[in-house]
DNA sequence: TAAATAGTGTTGCAAAAGCAACAAAAATAA
DNA sequence: TTATTTTTGTTGCTTTTGCAACACTATTTA
């Protein structure tokens, strides 16, 4: 399922309507800012316009993670990520963000209505994608051992770009915040893997020596 | 945010008119039978009429977990669940269940569009119901320790009812399976919270002594 | 109602994972 | 370019977890 964007399929004057009718509001941020500091509770839907923006976890100890980095056209809101810990928006970059009240989605509008039909058919997609993405996470959390959840998430990321040589999207230390595993147990299996003949590894470049089915 | 009905605010007529417009079929299967046996696969979205139907995966080592037990009218399809591993759709009693092709949700109708406005509404709120719900398994599965899973469990069941006397929905042994933790460490575990005065528990009944803010 | 199956509760032991601490490399900021 | 911070890589030790095995209790099914 390719990754669908929230106006795909809308042209940028379709875009200025539909924001219109959703009485959207456009904010920048500065880089480093917090943009928000609740995420959620928000009863809004936000959308990146430009920049790179970070949804942070602050954990009890006072470090942060990392749970979702945004980009172009990405969204968050209250649907976004988990719901007990305190989530913060940050902008790692300069930011545009456009955001409206949520509920103003399922109005009824008699002008644009295919528009809003197309607009419709993208939040349900990626509703959808981002479902199917908790759902590979849980599927790599449920591992039980260090080495499986490795060898799961190495599995996800040759699925997305079919190739045997693939490369982290993050630092190794983030990596192991993802897996929800200790950094330097995690990096003994990696030593262990490569012991093994299972795996060549050189910091976040990884190539996989093992048949993938 | 309470849980949305596939046919909310929607009457029994304008359901037909709907199931018309998706070209939807119905079948009906008896207790125990297989409904599907590659739900990651599938195109079409689905609706349980009636009846219980349990998503199952079959394990490596042949057990098999109930991964959600779904009723009248909820939905299941590829959105659903975990995607790496064969996924089973089975009739836990007899049931009827409607399915049309996923992309007709997404077609132009130019007859009875408030419906259809208010069907999208419906799906959207369930697709982020269930990533609101898979983001608190994520939020459970991140915990390090078996302690802090049951304590972050026993956590979100009391939120979900706001009382400190809680009944786990499922037996233990599919608790620790929900947890992915092994069941006798869970056993362990739970007696030492008991020991330590913080739970009180008997099967399924839990009572909670702790504070909880 | 009896028999079969599934779930609960417990424990010793082995294996895996986490913690702590440190050196070295890499990336970033001054 | 140098200084500072972050990240990577490693290891001994301790704690937690998983595995295996068994008895006992509930719950289904025949």
């Amino acid at each position: 399922m390719a990754k669908t964007s929230i106006f795909n399929e809308i042209s940028f004057n379709d875009q200025i309507k539909l924001l219109n009718d959703f009485k959207a509001r456009s904010s920048t941020f500065s880089k480093g800012v917090t943009i928000m500091s609740n995420l959620r509770t928000t009863r809004d839907f936000n959308i990146v316009k430009s920049g790179i923006v970070n949804i942070i976890r602050f954990n009890y100890n006072g470090t942060r993670t990392i749970i979702e980095t945004l980009e172009e056209d990405d969204v968050f809101g209250n649907f976004s990520s988990a719901t007990s810990e305190e989530l913060y928006v940050i902008a790692d970059t300069d930011a545009e963000i456009i955001s409206f009240n949520y509920d103003n989605i399922f109005q009824r509008y008699s002008k644009n209505i295919d528009l809003h039909y197309q607009f419709n058919e993208n939040v349900v997609k990626i509703l959808a994608n981002k479902l199917q993405s908790t759902n590979d996470r849980i599927q790599i959390l449920t591992e039980k051992t260090i080495r499986n959840k490795l060898l799961n998430y190495f599995n996800t990321l040759y699925k997305r770009n079919l190739s045997k040589n693939i490369t982290i999207p993050f630092s190794l230390t983030n990596l192991a915040d993802y897996l929800s595993i200790d950094r330097s147990a995690m990096m003994r299996e990696l030593k262990n893997l490569k012991d093994e003949g299972l795996i060549n590894q050189k910091g976040k470049k990884i190539q996989l020596l093992y048949y993938i089915n």
